[in-house]
DNA sequence: TCCATAATCTTGACTGACTCCACAAAAGGC
DNA sequence: GCCTTTTGTGGAGTCAGTCAAGATTATGGA
């Protein structure tokens, strides 16, 4: 039986991520990090507060968004906002995708890019303009959604 | 003197567009929607109840919503959801176009299509999906704020 | 023109997501 | 191991938007 830490190891590599990216390591961040590296992505504040919880124990709400936006800003995790719904966290994989979301059940997918690795990025702008980042956001309706409820919603 | 109402011409514009989309005509519907149409666009929903407000006297925030959600839902006016940012309204032109946002005022702009009508509706995503809607947001650094402060930020 | 009725507006309380603040706790360099 | 600085905690507060109930008002028919 060799397990060092609850958590194992998922919050070592987490540990890693945080000295390498200049951060000091706790355990709250380990937990939330590794939370975020396990679960598929796109989960809240909230889900992940309550994931990172079966590690920290306990754990405000307050650090897990102070957390979560040292991550973001180390770089370490994409934050993806739907408007309408609680700010979504995903591992930062650096390549450009987008998101799906359903209508119904507000569910996230992540879409590859359209066109080649940055798409969208040309929009006819003066060249006053600085343009750094394109989000492209896709609303339809999920499978899951579609086969339960063929089509009531007009919207 | 023939100035029939406070808001003039526009009310009545804005009469006439509600009662071709099926609502009922109410002093606060012209007046929002005359607010809407009058403002360059993209105004959130207080600064439209501070607009209407000029014709109605009187108007709850509670109104202003119900309005815009009717006036939303008829097709008369588009609602633009920036995340981190209140929505904003403008008036639906049907033309699908997409929108800059600056970083670090919030100033939005609007942008026509990179690719020609539709552009990026072409997700890969599997064929149960149905897609109904493509939102493009550029994020970057508009032309006074580049003047204003060279480039401090590195987000 | 008046009236009945259903849609709309007002007021006020409430929710959810997130932030601010001050103090306590812990990480990491010496 | 100590000390400075960064982090985390708890509680109050903000902001955008919604819910609910009763008062008003637009609209179609008599």
């Amino acid at each position: 039986m060799t397990r060092p830490a609850p958590g194992g190891e998922p919050m070592a590599l987490a540990a890693a991520h945080l000295r390498a990216a200049g951060l000091r390591v706790t355990v709250q961040r380990m937990a939330v990090l590794a939370a975020v590296s396990e679960s598929a992505g796109h989960l809240d504040a909230d889900a992940l507060r309550e994931r990172a919880r079966r590690v920290t124990g306990a754990l405000s709400l307050q650090a897990t968004y102070n957390v979560l936006r040292a991550l973001t800003e180390a770089g370490l995790v994409r934050c993806t906002q739907i408007p309408g719904h609680p700010a979504r966290y995903e591992v930062e994989h650096r390549d450009n995708h987008h998101h799906f979301v359903c209508l119904r059940c507000a569910a996230i997918r992540d879409v590859e890019c359209t066109v080649g690795a940055a798409p969208c990025m040309e929009p006819r702008l003066p060249a006053e303009y600085e343009v750094r980042e394109a989000a492209v956001t896709f609303w339809g309706v999920c499978p899951d959604c579609r086969g339960a409820r063929p089509d009531t919603s007009s919207m």
